[in-house]
RNA sequence: GGAGUCAUAGUUCAGUUGGUUAGAACGCCAGCCUGUCACGUUGGAGGUCGCGGGUUCGAGCCCCGUUGACUCCGCCA
């Protein structure tokens, strides 16, 4: 038989308990965490959010309360009376902050019982947990793990202190309907059926994008909400299906200025973990960060940085790097310092990282007494040599080398310096490096389609001084290809390596929106027809403005030192988008399709 | 859409060259135990080796397929 609560009352919590309470009649509930029976005295783990104090009940003082206690098994949810004692001389333990002292009960109460669980919560001196589908599964088990309670709470006061932050900069929150309008491009939309208009859908937002615009125009002037946002595209350990988003916009605004607000958003959010970010974040241009790191997000924790070989190797007679060369590739490097003495095999692993990347191969050089190299046939002892003293390679170290072009040299060697750093450890825990990544080129090319996209949106404005570039390629049919070349006041925030928010300055001139949409394909009445509210809008009045968004799963991510979004999300999803605990997607009655409108097709 | 890793007791894992009755630790159940906190100790229960097919005298182990988890590429304006 059950107790019940009746109106009895915490008076602490498991985790505040101190040598100072000692003497006080106090009550406590939680679960079980671990009970030690001696016989004719229980101990008991007693754990609730804040922490864990130890329970003690005797058979000798407490007859009742001991029986009750022996039939306490683990994550049952008790309650006990009792007082605190100083723990006896010998006994204090360290481990727990309420270690100095013990409640000595002389009352319990079992507020509920509670089957074996299906896996252990924490194994005692092991680092393995159950694995992630069962955990999954019994989420609301998993998130009894101190580990993962701690994250919720950092999320939160992330979010609180980013609250505080906008508030106190004059920003006002505003909600944006969840219920919008499908767009064709950008992400997958999810897509939401209408029972009143049968045969139309709304879709859920990408980001809201467009209303925070609107708000601008609207003379709202400072905009922010936290918001939900949801892409139906593949997951990866940082991205989950739905996630969360600082969605920011200001009016009136130049790029240093959402730099600054950007900036002293991230370092009021890292201050919650005793982390002070320089002022202001260092910057480099998205084509120095391509150059130097092979990456847009640079992890700057570690050096490594690529080293151009193309003006070294200029002129060479082996064939693939030549023609490399020739067809506007690179030949680039990274130099592993101390580690000639990697392995055949731990270079055939790296040749396999690298080829994912689309590389055709991995070269090497050894730089030792007698310097070895897998290019030494092809290229000659004189070659190999120019090399290591052209990227300054010291005996002992290690020269990995990828041609191919551009954008497979960056995305390989760019991989390749965090894979390395990974396995030897180059990363420092606790260093905190944020980075402002500017200047982003306006488009991408689409080899599939021939078209040039949006890099960032269709509404990004491009820079002033490319204004001309970007005229010319759109009214010269010839000079299409200077799109490339166009770069955007679109900018990133970077830390650790992480993509933690990006943002733009918008177009905000109608007659240079019209010649996005040209640039990107899009007819006027394609346009219209997406897009027509918008472009009515941006008729009235529209000031300069610009703005952001900050992830804040990723956010949280560097503030709990996880690598996992799912560290940082009360209930996630799998890698396969599904809820293994409400196991969703589901499906529906037939009634409510037929009400919809909607027939499947298996 | 593609690739890699993994799947054996409730959990985490081991399982030799394909060969008798598939093991360990933790957890669970029962007994003993007055200072434990990874309690100790005695005993016990617990297995469709993810699933389906194949090779073989014989498969946890080899082959094919499939499902799921994780990671990566593509994708993510």
């Amino acid at each position: 038989m059950l107790d019940t609560l009746g109106t009895l009352e915490r008076t602490h919590s498991c985790g505040e308990l101190r040598e100072k309470n000692v003497g006080e009649k106090v009550v406590l509930m939680g679960w079980v965490a671990k009970k030690r029976d001696f016989g004719v005295l229980t101990f008991i783990d007693l754990r609730d959010r804040d922490g864990i104090t130890q329970i003690v009940v005797s058979e000798e003082t407490d007859l009742d309360a001991h029986e009750k206690a022996k039939a306490i098994r683990g994550e049952y949810v008790i309650a006990v009376k009792g007082e605190v004692f100083s723990r006896a001389e010998g006994t204090h333990n360290k481990k727990l902050a309420t270690g100095d002292i013990e409640v000595h009960v002389h009352e319990v109460l079992i507020l509920n019982d509670a089957k074996t669980l299906p896996f252990e919560l924490e194994k005692a001196g092991s680092q393995n947990l159950a694995s992630e589908d069962l955990r999954l599964k019994y989420r609301y088990l998993d998130l009894r793990r101190p580990r993962l309670q701690h994250n919720i709470r950092m999320r939160a006061k992330a979010v609180k202190e980013i609250r505080n932050y906008m508030d106190n900069l004059g920003f006002t929150e505003i909600e944006t309907p969840i219920l919008l309008k499908s767009t064709p491009e950008g992400a997958r939309d999810f897509i939401v059926p209408s029972r009143i208009h049968t045969s139309k859908f709304f879709a859920l937002p990408q980001s809201p994008q467009i209303l925070k615009q609107i708000c601008m125009i609207s003379g709202l002037d400072k905009y922010y909400q936290i918001a939900r946002c949801f892409r139906d595209e593949d997951l990866r350990a940082d991205r989950q299906p739905e996630f969360t988003q600082l969605d920011v916009e200001m009016s009136f605004a130049n790029q240093e200025m959402v730099y600054r607000v950007i900036e002293g958003m991230f370092t009021s959010v890292l201050r919650l973990i005793d982390v002070e970010l320089p002022n202001p974040f260092p910057r480099m241009t998205y084509a120095e960060a391509m150059r130097r790191f092979g990456s847009d997000k640079p992890d700057l924790r570690f050096e490594m940085e690529l080293q151009d070989l193309s003006e070294t190797l200029k002129g060479t007679e082996f064939a693939p790097f030549a023609s490399v060369l020739e067809n506007k590739g690179e030949i680039k490097c990274i130099v592993v310092k101390g580690k000639a003495d990697y392995s055949r095999k731990t270079l055939d692993e790296l040749q396999e990282f690298v080829k994912r990347y689309g590389a055709n191969a991995l070269a090497w050089v050894k730089v030792a007494d007698e310097t070895t190299s897998s290019l030494l046939k092809v290229l000659g002892e004189e070659a190999i040599s120019n090399i290591v003293s052209n990227v300054n390679a010291e005996k002992g170290d290690l020269i990995l080398i990828v041609a191919g072009k551009k954008s497979v040299v960056a995305a390989a060697l760019g991989a390749l310096r965090i894979e390395v750093a990974k396995r030897e450890n180059l990363i420092d825990r606790n260093a905190y490096k944020p980075l402002l990544v500017t200047e982003f080129p306006m488009f991408e090319y689409n080899d599939e389609t021939g078209n040039y996209d949006a890099a960032h949106h269709p509404f990004t404005s491009p820079m002033d001084e490319d204004l001309e570039k970007f005229k010319t390629a759109i009214e010269d049919e010839s000079q299409r290809h200077l799109l490339g070349e166009v770069r955007a006041k679109a900018y990133d925030a970077v830390i650790n390596g992480y993509e933690c928010a990006g943002g733009s300055i918008r177009i905000h001139q109608k007659s240079i929106q019209a010649l996005n949409f040209k640039a990107l394909g899009l007819s006027p009445e394609v346009a219209r027809e997406r897009f027509g509210f918008f472009l009515d809008a941006l008729e009235y009045g529209t000031p300069p403005h610009g703005g952001f968004a900050a992830g804040i799963e990723r956010t949280c991510m560097i503030l709990c030192g996880t690598e996992n979004i799912r560290d940082v999300m009360a209930f996630p999803k799998t890698a396969s988008a599904q809820d293994l605990m409400m196991d969703s997607p589901g499906t529906v009655d037939d009634s409510q399709l037929k009400e919809l409108g909607i027939k499947v097709v298996e």
